[in-house]
Order: structure tokens, then C-alpha cells, then sequence
DNA sequence: GGAACGTGGATGATGTGTCAACTATTCCCG
DNA sequence: CGGGAATAGTTGACACATCATCCACGTTCC
């Protein structure tokens, strides 16, 4: 590619190395590609999406399937409104249901429902079949070690310092292991 | 995590390996962050968002700054419809104009407009600076390499055989190249 | 020339994510 | 006890992506 964007001689920005260029080219396109596809598999093999995937999986991963919406929140890594948002329109189609919290007049639960539950088990094991198809299928042991390294490298950068100050979201412990928890379910 | 979705004893699927659920989760949180990171950073300290971003990119890469609306989805990957939209939002900001095609009743030319100019150019060196700064001064030579390969692998198998057939989208040569190719431009 | 079919592109409905208020409750401290 | 600050959660406006549908034009082939 020939840049045209900047023939400026004050350019002070550091650019990324070609290498550095291919590689982050190579991870932009492979991400949304992967992502799409599996938001894809899972719409159309089972009645839910990614997303509703997600929260139902916190809930079933809890005792009694009850879960406090902010909590919900830290452990998806979302956004409060985004949470209430999503709650109420998985509501709407029986996923889920709210209840009131007793011991604290404020906040309320989200409690999985029966029809909820099956269509989490409904949709979990083609999921995780294909995330094991389209990525792990095709990962050397080592590669599998390296993305993680490499994931969990830029996830610290991401999540310390003043990175993190930025973040407009509720801080989690333990965000979006929503797919991982369930694919990589191995007691199953 | 105890796995308390599928306690059945005709479970078949071929879950995670420990390894891997490590990984896939590492990845699945670390892309998840970095995404929003980017998102977010473009927005603040420009006044167009990474979509807009993208679309900007392929305008300005080409002689004129004009480039066919189905030809923009094609270098996007994204769906026509999406383009459409998102053309037409950007018309309304001023970023872009559309221009009827001449030789072509049907067509029409995307084109960027001076103000689309300054948009990108404004918003390019900070936007690039942050995907250096969060990504490759977190990693290695070996771990840049590595991470090309891992995801040129992973996206050969997602637009080879069967599953490029699902995907319903305009079929590019050179998808999602955008953020690549100016976060990486060189010879400015 | 015209019917059949493919292509370029727009549109509206719907579901989703974000931001900025806003309400209601609880906590804290004097 | 009273009043401000923090917390839990909702709401509405808006940007965005997807899907199905539609229309205009072009191509092909008779």
C-alpha cells in the first residue's frame, strides 16, 4: 500500500514496523472475522445470541441462579446500562426474570428461568465445537501457549496504569470468560 | 470454574483442553478489551469513530478519493446494507458525499470531502500511536511473528471450504486491512 | 425488442451498545 | 437525627449492525 495520509515532514508520530504493520493487519482481520463467525453459529444454531450466551452463563455458573445486576455487570466486563438494557429485553423473551432484593431496597436479582437454562444447554455445545474447529484445530501447542502470553501481555497493558483509568466500565476480576468457561468446560 | 451446565453422562462434545480454555479465555478478554480501548480512544480525541475510521482509510487510499459503494463493502468486508448506512450517516456529518456514477446507472461513488480529509488526518497519529504503545511495545520480535501466524492461520480456516460459504458477506481479498494499513504507514 | 435474471444500492424494522441524566436507597459523619 | 455523598439500577436518545425487501438498471438470450 502506498500511504497518501500524511506526507507532512514535521511527522512525528511513531508508525508501526512492517513486520509490526503485517502482523497487526493479520490480527485485525482474523478478530473480526472470528468474531462475526461466531456470532453467526450461535444465532443461527440456537435461539440466542453471544451476548445473551454470556449472561446466561454467569447465572447457570452460580448455586441458584440468582445474580445482582452489578455483579453481572463486573464479571462480564459491561457497562451498567448496558446490562440493564439487555436484562430487560432477555426479560421480554422469558431468558431471565428480575426479582427485588430483600436486604438491600436498591438493587434486584436476575434469576435464570427454566426456558433460559435449556437454551443455554441447547446452545453451549456446538459453541464450543466450533471455537475448538475454527481456532484450536489449527494451533500448534506452542502457538496455543503464545496467544495466551501474547493476550495476557496486552490485556495487562490494557488493565493497568493509566489505561485503565479510561475505562468508563465496571472493574472486573475476571471479565468476558464467558465463552472459555463454557467451551473449555472439560468435566462435563 | 465447576462446569454445572452439562452433568450429563451422553455429553459427546469435545470440549477445551485446559491449555486451551486458558488461552481462548486470555484471548477472548484481551481482544474484548482492546477493542473498546481503540473504539474509545478514536472517539475522544477525534470527532469520528473507528467505522468512520475505516471508511476514511479506503477513500483516502485511493488517486481521487472516490470509490464505488459495493467496492467499499468488498475492501470492508462489510455488508452492503452496512455500508449504506453508514455512507449515509457520514454524508450527513459532512465526512463524505455520494456522486452518481456516469457509466453506471445503477452506481454511485463514495467521495471524501475536505472536511473528510481533515477528519482522518487529524484523527491517524494518535490512533496509531495507541496501537503501538498497547500492543507491540508489550511484545517481542518472536511474538509479533508469532501473532501474524496465529491469526493467518486462523483466518485461512475461517474463509476456507465450509465456513466461507455461511458467511454472507461481500467476499474481499484484502478485508479489515484499515486500521493496519495507516497505523503502520511507513513513509510518512 | 423484450422477458428473465443478475447486480448496485437504498430503505425500514429490529436488536444492540453507549452516553448522559435520573430515581431511589443506603451509607457516613457530624 | 439530618443531610450530603456514594451506590444500585433504570431510562431515553442516539449510533450502529443485520436482515429482508425493494427498486433501478444492466446483461443475456431468444
Amino acid at each position: 500500500m502506498m500511504c497518501q495520509l500524511f506526507p507532512y515532514a514535521e511527522q512525528v508520530t511513531r508508525w508501526l514496523e512492517p513486520d509490526q504493520q503485517r502482523a497487526w493487519r493479520a490480527y485485525v482481520r482474523m478478530q473480526g472475522e472470528l468474531n462475526a463467525h461466531l456470532s453467526r453459529q450461535i444465532s443461527v444454531d440456537s435461539e440466542i445470541s453471544m451476548a445473551d450466551f454470556a449472561v446466561l452463563v454467569q447465572l447457570t455458573d452460580t448455586v441458584d441462579g440468582r445474580v445482582r445486576v452489578l455483579e453481572l455487570a463486573r464479571l462480564l466486563n459491561w457497562e451498567k446500562s448496558r446490562i440493564s438494557h439487555h436484562v430487560a429485553r432477555m426479560e421480554k423473551r422469558g431468558l431471565v426474570r428480575r426479582e427485588n432484593c430483600g436486604s438491600d431496597g436498591r438493587g434486584s436479582f436476575v434469576v435464570l428461568t427454566e426456558q433460559g437454562r435449556s437454551a443455554i444447554e441447547e446452545a453451549a455445545p456446538s459453541h464450543a465445537e466450533t471455537v475448538r474447529a475454527l481456532v484450536f484445530d489449527q494451533l500448534s501447542d506452542a502457538e496455543v501457549e503464545a496467544l495466551r502470553e501474547i493476550s495476557e501481555k496486552i490485556f495487562t497493558r490494557l488493565t493497568t496504569g493509566e489505561c485503565a483509568s479510561v475505562v468508563a466500565r465496571c472493574d472486573a476480576d475476571d471479565p468476558m470468560e464467558v465463552v472459555a468457561e463454557e467451551s473449555g468446560c472439560p468435566e462435563a
